[in-house]
RNA sequence: GGUCGGUUAACCGAGUGGCUAGGUAGCGGUCUGCAAAACCGUUUACGGCGGUUCGAAUCCGCCACCGACCUCCA
């Protein structure tokens, strides 16, 4: 498998050639979201860019095996011992349902606005409290390895004592020393040695409604197990790629790492990948700060920051826009400008399918499909990629108009360059095709169209303008075109 | 305060030591009975100040502003 890949590891801060450890296939973890609210505009940042990562590897023929936890645990609120409610718990007691009501619930309505996405599911999604047993297992692991100590029932790790050997804050970059001095100083650390030491089981309060027995106490396990865990137990002690939001890098890769390496002695992970945000005004979208839109606003519009409703596929193309490691900035007048970019790609589509070839051809598909590559391979630069894919629709027009011109052989490459790039790998699929009233719509258009082009063949233009103007009215546009009329909804 | 990143035209957003990124919007034109679409042409750029260089928006230094992380977060 012939492949020149560069990602960029955010562990050496470089782009490097991927090379899987056992090709073809290629392992694949991510951190997925911890259920207890609807999926908002930041979810779909990873999940596109990741969704972006994983058809292209499948393209280049890699067997992928991805993985996406799902938290149902519940982290707590704060470290405040005493009163940690998580935030599991706490929408179920606000929702009046089972902890495991609210996972559920919004476990649903995530995977049903990742599939609007068009995102591939994972191969295994797995939940943390399924795996309360292997947690446990890491936790002896990693205490008889010496980097973990037991204070009443609860089990922290030994930050300090981990990083005599190795070294702690690699990925962020942070050095302990500073974190020593920086550590914000909460209530209730009192039973851990240092600050920055963090909970692998945390004993549960009488009151805690998610909690497991364990050698140690009825408790729960701590916020970064999960996920060490599970990627090591799918995956292997050691697989190719990690993926997350920059948020994660600090303090929960962080932990993960220091976790699975205290456990196995060797770092789990080959390539650490982190996607930038999603800002609002110049702000991070997130759960924690209220200025988020979810999902399901976006898509029917109904949200007070929104002038229109936006489709699926304009907010993945949105994404796509921009390269994965910058942040990008919501508006609605980005968005629309994405709604049309989108909309003129899918029309090109259409009539790339309509082309007829001529003898010669203008048009060098073969280096067109070199650039794609090379964009794609250059960590992902979905814009780039874009930005080549749109000089082929100008291509494209350009044969409409006479100006250009395409042979046989060139329109079927270009055909599958599209049908390639832009439904495989960039996962836009077209989201007018497909029902079943499509062709006798088409039909009937054809018959309307006919019915007018006589009108104005006989130069009766009131009734030709009277039948443009009332299929407008109903939202239908026609298209006067050299080739032919075209209309569109 | 510490660590890291950013500042590109009306907006979004790439990239780069010398070569028009791209999308959206605007303007002018072609086509059309008219319109829409399409096509062609075109206007606003690289935060500021220095330095390196034949040449810097791109490399270096300083400054300003913005943001992320340091607490759960995609």
């Amino acid at each position: 498998m012939q492949n020149k890949l560069f990602i960029y590891n955010s562990m050496t801060k470089k782009k490097e050639l991927f090379i899987p450890l056992h090709a073809p296939f290629v392992g694949l973890y991510l951190c997925g979201p911890t259920a207890y609210s609807n999926a908002h505009l930041g979810h779909a940042r990873p999940a596109v860019t990741f969704d972006l990562l994983t058809r292209y590897l499948l393209h280049l023929g890699y067997k992928v095996r991805s993985v996406r936890n799902i938290t149902d645990v519940g982290h707590l609120e704060d470290e405040n011992a005493g009163e940690g409610e998580d935030r599991i718990t706490k929408k179920a007691h606000q929702e009046q349902l089972e902890p495991m009501e609210i996972v559920e619930k919004y476990m649903n309505t995530y995977h049903k606005n990742l599939e609007q996405l068009n995102t591939l599911p994972p191969s295994i999604e797995p939940r943390a409290s399924g795996h309360i047993i292997e947690q446990q297992e890491l936790i002896k692991e990693i205490l008889d390895k010496g980097y973990a100590y037991i204070v009443n029932g609860s089990v922290y790790f030994d930050v300090l004592k981990y990083n005599e050997k190795y070294k702690y804050g690699k990925l962020s970059g942070r050095v302990l020393e500073d974190l020593q001095s920086n550590t914000r100083v909460l209530d209730g650390q009192e039973e851990k040695k240092n600050p920055f030491d963090f909970a692998l089981w945390k004993k549960a309060s009488p009151e805690h409604i998610m909690k497991w027995p364990s050698p140690w106490s009825i408790g729960f396990p701590g916020w970064h197990l999960e996920c060490s865990t599970m990627s090591t137990k799918y995956l292997g002690d050691v697989f190719d790629i990690h993926g997350g939001g920059m948020d994660l890098m600090f303090p929960h890769h962080e932990c993960e790492i220091a976790q699975s390496t205290a456990a196995h002695g060797k770092e789990s992970v080959r390539y650490w990948m982190h996607n930038n945000m999603i800002t609002i005004n110049g702000q991070k979208m997130a759960r924690s700060l209220g200025n988020f839109i979810t999902l399901d606003d976006l898509f029917s519009g109904k949200n007070k920051l929104l002038t229109q409703a936006y489709s699926p596929m304009t907010i993945r193309f949105f994404i796509l826009q921009a390269h994965y490691r910058s942040t990008v900035d919501f508006s609605n007048e980005a968005l629309q400008a994405a709604e049309k970019g989108l909309q003129k790609l899918t029309r090109a589509i259409e009539t790339l399918n309509r082309l007829k070839p001529s003898e010669v051809s203008t048009i060098d598909v073969p280096k067109l499909k070199e650039k794609c590559y090379a964009a794609l391979d250059d960590d992902l630069n979905s814009p780039i990629l874009l930005s080549h894919l749109f000089d082929a629709v100008k291509f494209i027009n350009s044969v409409v108009d006479g100006s250009e011109k395409i042979n046989s052989s060139s329109l079927e490459a270009l055909k599958a360059l599209f049908n390639t790039f832009i439904l495989d790998i960039l996962g836009l699929k077209n989201e007018a095709a497909g029902t079943n009233d499509e062709k006798l719509t088409g039909d009937l258009m054809k018959i309307i169209i006919q019915l007018r082009q006589d009108a104005k063949n006989n130069k009766d233009f009131p009734t030709s303008d009277k039948i443009r103007n009332e299929l407008n009215k109903i939202g239908i546009t026609l298209k006067d075109r050299k080739d032919g009329v075209d209309w569109e909804k």
